[in-house]
DNA sequence: TAATGCGGGTTCA
DNA sequence: TGAACCCGCATTA
């Protein structure tokens, strides 16, 4: 890694420089980090004042505002995740578990609500809150600076992951709309989206593009008018099995940089003006291509109707699954705990949740451990007992990517874990990571047919 | 209607 | 004093 220079006493070269959000002076940054959706974990992190994701202060998990009273730095706490209160299974054997709504009266009326899973007999949607930082819930803390926006996250979430973002979403819409409305309303938007989007990056060809974009899974003459059905940070399109290391090397911001600092004061808010980074040029987000079978594997799993709750059929592996910049070799993990309970029915691909749902860490930063309860004791899904995980140690050395304090880039077939100043090695392809911002907005005809999909396995619920 | 950000205020360790 | 949390308000989509 490039040092360009360093005032703190921590940050000569050589040296792993160090921060923290709440520091009165923090690194000045040339080198970023690819934007994380799914941060977990105690994570620090560095993004390019022009990455609209971290200008947004986004999120997968469902972060509210927490007010911490220091107007620098913004707080969010995670309101943990919605699930059934009857703990009823998904066909494929996964659980429910919905987006809670930021607004706090939006999120007193989805608790209570029917469980939008068909099968489900008499189950409610009830929160399940997040406990992961000693108890309490897992807090991020954004702070803008004049030539970086320094994330920083606090604790390990101790619950499934949410559903994405823009599912929820397109769930409102339908709801309100219900079905046929909600269709042809996601075509008109689908129509005004793609010509927005077109002008948009005429307009602005290279504001948005720090993140280096995949190719095309289907060639250019092979190609159907298909896009993503993603959200804005959930796109899951980001799988390419063809992928290679070198695909994206060439990037001058490559997801896998670290960082090289300035030391930074603390300067007047501003609109932190845009770094002279060296981004290569992307392919509309048209571009994103999908072939037609995969569309039918996008989104949830497809619901059947089963007559017992833990019936499970097969289900398919999904974008989702294959997931996100931040997927961890701990998803194989996961989906053991997440397996359904006498799996033999399951598939070997699991459902998005199984792969991609949260997990189950403890808290190795609090002084106080925090002791979780099970919440699905019958199939320890997120919550294993002792004796089903490794020990809290392993599983974080493992598992958690050496975030700021790393001080070797990480290429894209080797991310380095840091625990304790211990490092790992594990070669995982999948930890690319690329622009979801460019491949997310596209769409909605992919979106239309999922959420038909979806609805035959779901409930129409106002949520 | 909900997401988001801001800020005043309270409670508690 | 710091952290968590509640609440209301304003803005935006």
């Amino acid at each position: 890694m490039v040092i360009v220079t360093g005032n703190r006493p921590d940050m000569s070269e050589g040296q792993t420089p160090d921060w923290d959000i709440n520091d009165a002076v923090v690194p000045r940054v040339v080198n970023f980090d690819a934007f994380g959706e799914w941060c977990d974990g105690h994570v620090r992190r560095v993004y390019p004042p022009a990455c609209e994701e971290a200008r947004r202060h986004a999120s997968g998990w469902a972060m509210r505002n927490t007010n911490n009273h220091n107007v620098h730095i913004l707080k969010k706490s995670c309101l943990g995740v919605l699930v059934c209160s009857a703990r009823c299974r998904l066909p494929d054997g996964s659980r429910i578990h919905l987006r809670p709504a930021i607004c706090d009266k939006a999120r007193k009326k989805q608790q209570g609500k029917p469980c939008p899973n068909r099968g489900c007999n008499g189950g409610r949607l009830e929160v399940l809150p997040c406990r992961g930082h000693c108890g309490y819930p897992v807090t991020h803390f954004w702070r803008h600076t004049e030539h970086a926006i320094f994330f920083q996250a606090k604790g390990a979430h101790d619950h499934p992951r949410p559903e994405a973002k823009g599912a929820s979403e397109v769930r409102r819409s339908l709801g309100a709309g219900r079905r046929v409305r909600g269709l042809a309303l996601l075509l008109a938007r689908e129509a005004a989206m793609a010509d927005k989007m077109l002008t948009t990056n005429a307009d602005k060809p290279n504001v948005n593009n720090a993140h280096p974009q995949p190719p095309p899974l289907i060639p250019d003459n092979q190609r159907v008018q298909l896009t993503c059905t993603c959200g804005p940070f959930e796109c899951s399109c980001r799988w390419r099995p063809e992928l290679t290391a070198d695909t994206y090397a060439t990037g001058a911001w490559s997801p896998q940089n670290t960082q090289s600092y300035h030391a930074y004061a603390p300067s007047a808010p501003q609109d932190p003006p845009l770094q002279a980074q060296h981004y290569d040029p992307i392919a509309l987000p048209g571009d994103e291509m999908y072939h037609p079978n995969e569309i039918f594997h996008l989104d949830q799993p497809i619901r059947l109707d089963f007559p017992a709750e833990e019936h499970t059929l097969e289900s398919s592996l999904t974008f989702a699954d294959l997931n996100s910049e931040n997927s961890r070799p701990e998803e194989a993990y996961w989906l053991d705990w997440q397996r359904p309970t006498g799996g033999s029915e399951s598939s070997e691909t699991p459902s998005p949740e199984l792969l991609g749902s949260g997990h189950q860490q403890a808290e190795a930063y609090c002084e106080q451990p925090y002791v979780p309860q099970a919440y699905y004791p019958e199939g320890a899904q997120y919550y294993p007992n002792e004796h089903t995980r490794t020990s809290p140690e392993m599983d974080e050395a493992q598992f958690y990517p050496t975030e700021s304090r790393t001080s070797a880039p990480m290429n894209t077939q080797e991310q380095r874990f840091l625990r304790y100043g211990q490092e790992y090695s594990q070669t995982n392809v999948d930890m690319h990571t690329w622009n979801y911002s460019d491949c997310a907005f596209t769409s909605n005809d992919t979106t239309a047919t999922s959420v038909n999909l979806h609805r035959q396995y779901f409930d129409v619920v106002d949520l």
